[in-house]
DNA sequence: TATAATTTGTTTGATATCGAACATATTAGC
DNA sequence: GCTAATATGTTCGATATCAAACAAATTATA
């Protein structure tokens, strides 16, 4: 039965189950705007809102191709969360900057989505919290060696 | 800087980095035809060959949604690795059986996931990988309660 | 300086994923 | 037996995700 002993199979069922939850938890709070994606991008920019930031900056935050941030990018900034703005020292980047509406939206998400990272630990203690952390920090970093 | 503390956050990027990584693999011997996804639904049906599988089970097994069991096994379907048979007991059934096609790509197919299953715990000791699979059970446990 | 390599972002077509609304079929409760 | 509840699968429209091919700007190198 390797399905019930393979690691990825089991990543990739938490990984459904856990954005299922998010966005379950974030529209019974009536933020049916957004998606969770959204609300961490949000959170990203909000963090590093003194700094410049960058489409490549949150492609490597969030590691995901290319292509996946412009489209998510452009449709929040359809939306009305975020702004692109060209920069004049480089023709080639997009600088990224939370609007008003981001900036409100920011804390709510945040909330929600912490509340269900707090379910998602209940019942281990801090040392598997952290144990767990350093363990998934280490097989993110086996996946992204050179291949 | 919650965003690099955050569980959900850090799942969620191995996931993504999972699939690129297996998906690369696979087109790297040649299979080209079929996704990851296929790939495990399909092993599933192997191993099961010998019992009668419907769609509600490979729903449960990989905790996905009902809409996109019936997206993902259509285009199965569609390719010709699998079949949805119509049982005579019960007329919401439909039992999934692999065919010859399906059953050819099996081995290779698996063998290619298996490979990116032992890069991504290079490094960790038996007691770790141990460790790890036991604690992603626990989360995976706390997400399937009824919120 | 001119050309090659790299960096950054976009477009396109495909798959995976979801919830909501739906359609049938079966089972439970009266 | 009838009606309500449950179970199973589909359709639809939306978002997330990717690779490949592309375009334009910048940097490296010859």
């Amino acid at each position: 039965m390797y399905q019930t002993c393979s690691l990825g199979h089991e990543i990739r069922v938490i990984s459904n189950l856990l954005r299922r939850r998010m966005e379950t938890n974030m529209r019974r709070k009536g933020i049916d705007k957004i998606t969770v994606m959204h609300g961490w991008i949000i959170g990203y920019l909000y963090e590093h809102r003194q700094e410049d930031v960058f489409q490549k900056d949150v492609e490597a935050q969030f590691s995901i191709a290319r292509s996946t941030v412009t489209n998510i990018l452009q449709l929040m900034e359809k939306k009305g969360y975020i702004q692109r703005m060209e920069v004049p020292s480089d023709a080639r980047l997009k600088k990224l900057v939370l609007t008003s509406e981001g900036m409100q939206v920011h804390q709510m998400t945040i909330c929600s989505i912490e509340e269900v990272e707090q379910d998602l630990i209940s019942g281990l203690s801090k040392k598997e919290t952290e144990c767990l952390s350093a363990l998934l920090k280490k097989i993110e970093y086996n996946l992204q060696l050179a291949c």
